[in-house]
DNA sequence: CCATGTGAAGGTATTCACAGCC
DNA sequence: GGCTGTGAATACCTTCACATGG
């Protein structure tokens, strides 16, 4: 089956596969068969398998996966296998965090660039990197940035984003809590960390607070 | 179609809803219609209307729906109708915005505690919260806190959720990297930011990097 | 023999179109 | 006339079972 479109629920698995590659491989293991990597991820070993069978055949029957291999191909289907950098605007608290966060690293993700409105905070250098007038974000065209993430105020956030698409940029992760709009040619994925709280009381049954003994 | 089991997307799009809602609300309206909201949280109207169907019916025909009414039908849904109280596990760069995050309060969660395994943060307050021992943890159980969130290292998640578990916590948020396990009394949403930054890239066609005109 | 890759079956969610009510 | 609520149709994803290949 490969060579076809591959299901979106597929694509949020696979940085899960190579993440757990990853671990594997530092454990100095060299293969891993579909169900030991499952085990170790938390999805069922038909369900690897059959998302890998969407974009070409990495495995040796009775054998399993070479790592390294299967670990190039995934990066090469989400397009990981060049280092992408990034632009943060909105160095809040949350900002912060995710200027200091390694985990971007791991995808060949790279935040080289940040800005904040705040002109307290302009020239200042955070984890590494210095932040910038928002004027600035027109120029992001020129540095090969080609992602950015928001994390300002909810009220800021669709200007952000009209700025961000004016510069060129292709993928919006936004941390706003409000529906965004851009043009077709730019991905935008919203993630909302409170909304995800607020769902976990749904699958508490009755019962919810524990009553002493 | 009242009174079924609600999907699981639906459980996952009432939040949307919740906060436009409260958005409507706040500038003055009473009623609005599936189409209005729709618009303002980017969903499309059926969608809307089928989610809600899930649980009883809100709205008015010619009319559209009651915001006051159906916001409470949805807090009631989701189990968010009770203030929820909330424990943190892990204040480093992540854990320390999400308690100065004032998004979780709309949906009525409330950070009432905080946990650090370094000697030189217990006994600081951060956003109002002191930082207590890690020991205490068991405590919870009399505290009345259900909910958890998880953000320490990837290799010390399943240790504290393992710890969160015995002190009788009955959802948890994991900022965590990595899979974790927990009985199925107790239910755990995993929210890998990298990750969700990860997949962005697929969804960029080729000439990824914008040349210079 | 063991583990992959995949058709086919089954289940779940999305989308449509319209009957029914204000 | 306008808007809701929902059966029916469609699309999508998951799960199974097994033929195939090392």
């Amino acid at each position: 089956m490969r060579y076809h479109k591959i299901p979106d629920e597929t694509v949020r698995r696979l940085p899960v596969y190579l993440r757990g590659l990853m671990v594997s491989a530092d454990q100095g293991h060299e293969h891993i068969s579909s169900q030991l990597l499952a085990d170790s991820v938390g999805v069922d070993a038909w369900q690897i398998r059959k998302d890998l069978s969407y974009f070409g055949d990495f495995g040796t029957p009775g054998v399993g996966y070479n790592i390294e291999k299967l670990a190039r191909g995934i990066k090469k289907t989400l397009r990981l296998d060049v280092i992408r950098r990034a632009a943060l605007v909105g160095v809040g608290d949350l900002g912060s965090a995710l200027l200091a966060y390694p985990g971007f690293r791991l995808y060949g993700l790279d935040i080289v660039a940040a800005f904040d409105v705040d002109p307290n905070k302009i020239g200042k250098v955070v984890s590494g990197v210095e932040i910038e007038d928002p004027a600035q974000i027109g120029a992001l065209r020129q540095r090969d940035i080609s992602l950015a993430i928001v994390a300002v105020p909810r009220l800021a956030a669709q200007a952000t984003v009209d700025q961000l698409v004016a510069a060129g940029i292709r993928g919006i992760l936004n941390f706003a809590p409000s529906k965004v709009v851009a043009p077709k040619r730019v991905k935008v994925i919203t993630l909302d960390i409170a909304m995800e709280l607020a769902r976990l009381p749904y699958y508490i049954p009755r019962a919810e607070q524990v009553s002493e003994s």
